[in-house]
DNA sequence: TACCTATTTTTGTATGATGACTTTTGCAAT
DNA sequence: ATTGCAAAAGTCATCATACAAAAATAGGTA
């Protein structure tokens, strides 16, 4: 018996060598045959069954490996018909330098998400504070504690801002706002430890310390249900943001400028 | 034995209601429990079998449920011990599985796509007022007069309404208006005849006209640079839609209580 | 404590059965 | 010959069960 001393925790070196599950590898394969142009949109695909008989696997595998692709929007199935490709240009699964890519160049872009949240959200503060029941507005207290909470502890806050605006977005009772926010996803966290372009400024307890005061005149204004200032409170907060998306742009043309670099 | 994948042509009616799957439901379910929140990243998810105990379903749906939040990055399973959030921030089309699925026969749904539209569309024909190239005018302007061409001739006009709203946005100079108004798709034009509720009413030249003069007035905001009056235009353009569709509902229960039935 | 081993837990895979939905086929009526 | 409709076959969706494989846990020994 092989006997490894590793009562390791489980902290994940995420990437690493880690056996394939046979599904993925099938959903790999599939992936690859649709983006090498062998099948066209429109076209169904082998049953179940004889895929897993080609494949030499279960029809479980399978179904997990055409679920994964159906996840990715390539496949589309449909019960009692068969399987069918719907798309093929799609994203691609994880491992993406693309998407680190796609970051760098993104302060422009988060600007721009950023004009479409104010449009958004300061309806849905006020439709918020017009609409949301006691649970709601619980909820949306809660979140407000939970990002103080990771402010003290200095934790990241980039989660729980989120959580906050999506409380606020599933008080309107629309669930269109919930969606739509949902769809702008983590394009809309300008202030994430984790996001590339986090620096000491994001990160100072001052920046984030400020952020909690402008929600927390949104929370008032939701919990006296004044919609005029729950919107105009929203527009403040989110227009300070994009104020300070500005800034950092200038800081770093400026440090640029200057030549500093402390790579 | 010919085992030419058959090109059978699927009638392919897309996004027509189709009964969701029990595994997709579960997988938005969890999507919207990490996405508000609750769950951290690093956090290890009740097993399988409990997860299945929970939804009250079987583990092989729970799996492939969990197999489609592995393929969106969600979510990590290591074999003997467990499943694990690994990342939420994972961007998502904007014609996700849910904004995809088909609401149109839902009048109450319309309602609330088109309150967000309300948030949406005001502010860009602001946008568009302050800051429309003059191409981009040409384009509203075309549009405009597209809509009036279809008019007269007593042709379908949803789709020439729902291109005058889109070159609006276009004209925000900020793609992501027209990213979400394109998600939001056709289920925002109140008024095709392919719509399925469609009604004489709807159809009707004075209706339509109505609609137009409305239009009229967010053109002549735009072109003259107005941004306030191109928001209240706009407002008042969507309000009345909105108040229009409620009209239709009180109709329909009005011919309901009359016994008058027209399958 | 440190190390090894056995047990338990948990995910991965396989198999068979049943239900639901779609397409095709066959047959009767016009 | 064409149309309309019902039966049949094909296919995915779901369930239940079983076993394999990897990891975590507990227990024992030096």
């Amino acid at each position: 018996m092989t006997t490894h001393l590793n009562t390791a925790p489980p902290p994940a070196n995420l990437n690493s060598s880690r056996r394939q599950k046979l599904s993925e590898r099938i959903a790999g394969s599939l992936r690859q045959d649709f983006l090498s142009g062998q099948f066209s949109v429109g076209h169904k695909l082998p049953t179940e069954s004889q895929l897993a008989l080609s494949f030499g696997v279960s029809r479980t595998v399978i179904r997990e490996a055409i679920a994964a692709l159906v996840a990715d929007g390539m496949l589309e199935t449909r019960q009692g018909a068969g399987i069918f490709v719907i798309g093929l240009q799609r994203h691609q699964p994880l491992d993406g330098p693309i998407l680190r890519q796609d970051r760098s160049s993104n302060i422009s872009h988060a600007l721009n998400v950023l004009e479409v949240r104010i449009a958004l959200e300061t309806e849905s503060a006020a439709l918020a504070a017009a609409r949301r029941n006691p649970s709601q507005e619980a909820q949306i207290q809660e979140n407000f504690f939970e990002f103080d909470r990771l402010l003290q502890l200095g934790k990241p806050t980039g989660q729980a801002d989120f959580a906050f605006h999506r409380s606020i977005a599933e008080a309107t009772n629309n669930p269109f706002y919930v969606e739509v926010l949902d769809a702008l996803g983590e394009r809309t966290i300008p202030c994430d430890v984790n996001s590339p372009h986090a620096t000491e400024e994001v990160l100072s307890f001052a920046y984030q310390a400020g952020l909690q005061r402008e929600h927390l005149a949104i929370l008032n204004a939701i919990s006296a249900g004044d919609a005029a200032c729950a919107r105009d409170a929203m527009r403040a907060h989110l227009s300070a943001s994009q104020e300070r998306y500005r800034e950092r742009l200038r800081d770093r043309r400026t440090r640029y400028q200057s030549g500093v670099e402390t790579t």
